[in-house]
DNA sequence: TAGATTGTTAATCGATTAACAATC
DNA sequence: TAGATTGTTAATCGATTAACAATC
C-alpha cells in the first residue's frame, strides 16, 4: 500500500489527503458512510480527477458508481499519512508557540503526542507548561534514546534551530517540525518539514498589496479618462 | 517594480524571498554590503539561477561579476512583499495560537500589526493577551471599516472559521491569514492563505513511516538472505 | 584580460487537468 | 439499460533547471 513504486509521494499530494481527513472526519460524523472524489472536490473546490489520483496513493479501491466507503477510506488516510498509530515527539522552546503547540489537542488524532518539553533558559527549567515539566536541553539525546523518541518540534528562535536539530539527531530522532524561520540542514535519514510562517505571511502581503495597486491604478485610470474627457470639453 | 507582465508572481517565488529576506537580514549584520544569488543558493541548498529569477521577480538590477548590494535588495523584497508599510490586523481567537500569534514580535518587521483581538467566548471578553484587551467578536464588522483594517487572522476551530471570515470580508478586510485547519471561501476580491498545521504535520509523517517501513523492507530482506545462507549451509 | 556574475532564452521535469475506457 | 463513477493514459501547464550571451 501506497509509494509501490518507489517514488515518495509529492507533498501537494500529502497536504490535500490531510484535509480531506479532516472532511471525512466530519462525514463520518454525520453518518455518511459513502462519498465519491466529486463530492470531495466540490466541497474543497478543487478537480476532482486530483482527488481521485491523491485518495489512490493510499492504495483503497472505489466502487464505480457509488465511489468509496467513509470508514475505510479514513483508515487507508490515517495509516498512509502514519496516523494510525500514536508517535511520542519532543518539543523544544517553551516559549509561546511552542506551548500553544503543545496545548493544541488535534494533533493528538493526527499521530503526534508531546511527551516532553525542553527549554535553556534556565528560568524556564521546572516550570510547567501543559502539565509538562520543562526539563534542561541538555536531557534531550539521552532522553530520546531511552524512549526510542522519533519525532522533534522545534520552536525557538532562528539563531538556535541549527543547534537544536543536532542535539535531536544526536539522540536519534528521525524527523524533525521545525517552527524556526529558518531551514535546519540534516543528513538524509532525518525527514524535516519547515514551516516558516513568515512566508505564509509573504505570500498574503505581497498578494494584498498587488491588489490594492492594481485597484488603485484602475482608479487612476478612471480619473485620468474623465479629466481628459473635462480637458476635451475645455478645448 | 514587480508583477510587470500582470502576472501574479508564483507563491514558492514569495515563499523563497521571505527566506532570502531573513539571510539577507543577518549579512546586514555582519556588515557585508554585497551578495551574489551564488552565495544565496549555497547558503540555502537551493539552485543559483531559481534565486536569480525570484530576485529578479522584484525588479532590482544587479553588478556583473559583484551581485547585488543588500541594503537595497533588502527593501526592494520588502517593497516587493508589502513588508516596507505596516499594515493593521485583526486577530480572532484568544485561544493558545491566537495568543502566540500575537505575541510574536518577529511578524511586526514584517509588515503585521495585530491592534486588536476578538472573540466570541463571553468569558475572555474583557482579558488581555499580550497587553491587548480581547473584545466580542460582533464588535469587529463595524471597527474594522472606521480604522480601515485590511488584514484578519484566523487562529479559531474548524467549525468557526467560515462564520468568521465572512464577518471579517463584511467589515471589508480583505486579506485573510487562516490558521484554522480547513480552509475558508471568499470572494475573489479577498486573499486569503490557509496555513493548515495539520498538512504541514501530514507531509512529516507520511516520510517518517515510508522511511521506517524501507528500513525495516531492508533489515528483512538482509535477514532473509542470511537465513538462506544458514539453510545452504544446512544442506 | 580572464573569470565571476548577471540576465535571458531554451529544455526539462513534475504536477495538474483532460480524455476516455471499464464497471456496476 | 443509462448514467455516474472509478481507474488509467495522454495532454497541458507551470515551475525548475540548464545553457549561453552580455557585462565589468
Amino acid at each position: 500500500m501506497g509509494m509501490v513504486n518507489g517514488k515518495p509521494t509529492p507533498a501537494p499530494t500529502l497536504r490535500r489527503l490531510a484535509t480531506y481527513h479532516h472532511f471525512l472526519k466530519q462525514l463520518h460524523g454525520l453518518e455518511r458512510d459513502v462519498v465519491s472524489c466529486t463530492h470531495i472536490a466540490n466541497e474543497l473546490r478543487l478537480d476532482p480527477t486530483q482527488v481521485r489520483k491523491d485518495i489512490e496513493m493510499t492504495g483503497i479501491v472505489g466502487k464505480s458508481r457509488v465511489g468509496y466507503e467513509v470508514v475505510p477510506l479514513i483508515d487507508a488516510i490515517e495509516e498512509f499519512l502514519g496516523w494510525n498509530n500514536t508517535h511520542d515527539a519532543f518539543l523544544v522552546g517553551a516559549g509561546h508557540l511552542g506551548s500553544a503547540l503543545v496545548g493544541y489537542s488535534g494533533f493528538q488524532d493526527r499521530g503526534l503526542n508531546i511527551v516532553a518539553v525542553f527549554d535553556s533558559d534556565p528560568a524556564k527549567i521546572g516550570t510547567q507548561v501543559h502539565g509538562r515539566e520543562v526539563l534542561p536541553i541538555e536531557k534531550l539525546p539521552n532522553l530520546a534514546q531511552r524512549m526510542y523518541t522519533l519525532i522533534g518540534v522545534i520552536a525557538v528562535p532562528a539563531e538556535a534551530a541549527q543547534s537544536v536539530a543536532d542535539l535531536m539527531v544526536s539522540g536519534g530522532i528521525r524527523a524533525i517540525w521545525n517552527f524556526a524561520p529558518w531551514p535546519v540542514l540534516v543528513h538524509e535519514q532525518v525527514v524535516v518539514e519547515n514551516v516558516r510562517l513568515s512566508s505564509s505571511l509573504a505570500v498574503l502581503t505581497n498578494k494584498l498589496v498587488q491588489t490594492l495597486k492594481l485597484e488603485k491604478e484602475q482608479g487612476d485610470f478612471e480619473n485620468a479618462t474623465v479629466s481628459s474627457e473635462v480637458d476635451a470639453d475645455d478645448a
